[in-house]
DNA sequence: GTGTGTGAAAAACTTCACAGCT
DNA sequence: AGCTGTGAAGTTTTTCACACAC
């Protein structure tokens, strides 16, 4: 077969313009709760550090999302950036890991505005298993498959050490998750229909040490 | 001017490929931590779930790096990568906001091995000014930039919460940092001299429910 | 045979520039 | 005037395919 047969609607968002929808929708978010209802590309831009041509042809891709000679209705773009991400709805989590990191992220406030809830957290650590906290109580580990096909819990964040997060992630997907979110320093292989994200923290700092190098020895 | 002028040396490695040396290098130091001492690309994309191709040319960037029909010797391409991110030598770090995740960075072992070391923490709340964790003890945000010009720091975490991050930032910059790596769910807006690389945990979580939504609806 | 390095082709992404709407 | 949407141009990045080395 030559070619996928593609609907016709939209021209597939580039991966790049999928994380900068993110960043709209942070952003509008903010100005909205200043009051403001209507919003250009070159604000939007400026706001984000992006030419407003960027924002534009991004935001092209959710369709009709503003109006010629007006801007954007910051409302209706929330709505339409929030139903083209899918977090138009909640969705619960389970945390694997439930170490510093972990435990960290139990605490954080900021998943919850965004329709992120943590509803299940797992260690294999017997004395970290039972800690209440907050409204949750560790379980083991053992119990997750159990515990993601009786919630319904679609996305998971791994938060164990290097050497347990392949195995940690096998599991999950066996467990029939689709999504997962990976502090592991790891790279996780798993099917190409389970989508992963790494969130990784020394990697960050190499990557920022390369950049300043660079700067002073070239321009 | 019509172009810069360049050294003839590399061809500038893409963003893209930066990213990935890191990875090689975490991959490269397990293989060899395990008795490996040498490595095909073959291998090594198998590993990080990239073809053979793309891993060749990412190091092909760093000049010779291998042998044809023997591979790279793992040994020499960690040296060879380190020396080109410039992670072959210590950089000390300034962490600023110990809230939650400030507090999870200076507890994380992560760092050390790859040669960061978070040296002086900050925060502007009384209450967790002074209080100490593990060798370091909270100082007030306002000698941060005193102890990054007396410790020559040139990198910074930030971890501060959303609506003090360009501020803070900002102040960072005129204190001397070249590179911020920043938890903070904002966009910095610096110049173009300062190298910032974000660490957004919500975002992650919004980009994997995209790509699962998609998942499905497409194939 | 296995394996690298690389020019060239292909694909992906960004930026431009302008038609058209308010 | 100001603004969006978009085809086309421009740029960057990935992939291919093969010459050459062990």
């Amino acid at each position: 077969m030559p070619e996928q047969t593609e609907f016709p609607i939209s021209p597939v968002p580039p991966k790049g313009a999928v994380q900068r929808l993110s960043l709209y929708l942070r952003e509008l978010r903010k100005s909205a709760s200043e009051g403001r209802d209507r919003i250009s590309s070159t604000r939007l831009g400026k706001l984000l550090d992006l030419k407003p041509a960027q924002v534009r042809k991004d935001l092209s891709y959710l369709g009709q999302a503003g109006q010629p000679g007006v801007g954007y209705v910051c409302q209706d773009l929330i709505g339409l950036i929030q139903r083209t991400l899918g977090t138009d709805r909640k969705w619960p989590v389970a945390l694997v890991g439930c170490g510093k990191i972990g435990q960290a992220l139990l605490g954080y406030g900021g998943f919850d505005p965004q329709g992120f809830q943590i509803v299940a957290a797992f260690d294999s650590d017997p004395d970290i298993v039972g800690t209440a906290h907050g409204a949750l109580t560790v379980q083991d580990v053992d119990q997750v498959a159990d515990s993601i096909r009786r919630q319904g819990i679609r996305l998971a964040i791994v938060a164990v050490p290097a050497d347990a997060a392949q195995a940690t992630a096998d599991r999950l997907v066996l467990a029939g998750i689709e999504g997962i979110l990976n502090f592991a320093p790891v790279v996780l292989v798993l099917p190409k229909t389970v989508r992963v994200v790494a969130v990784d923290l020394a990697i960050g700092l190499e990557q920022l040490v390369f950049g300043v190098v660079r700067q002073l020895e070239n321009g």
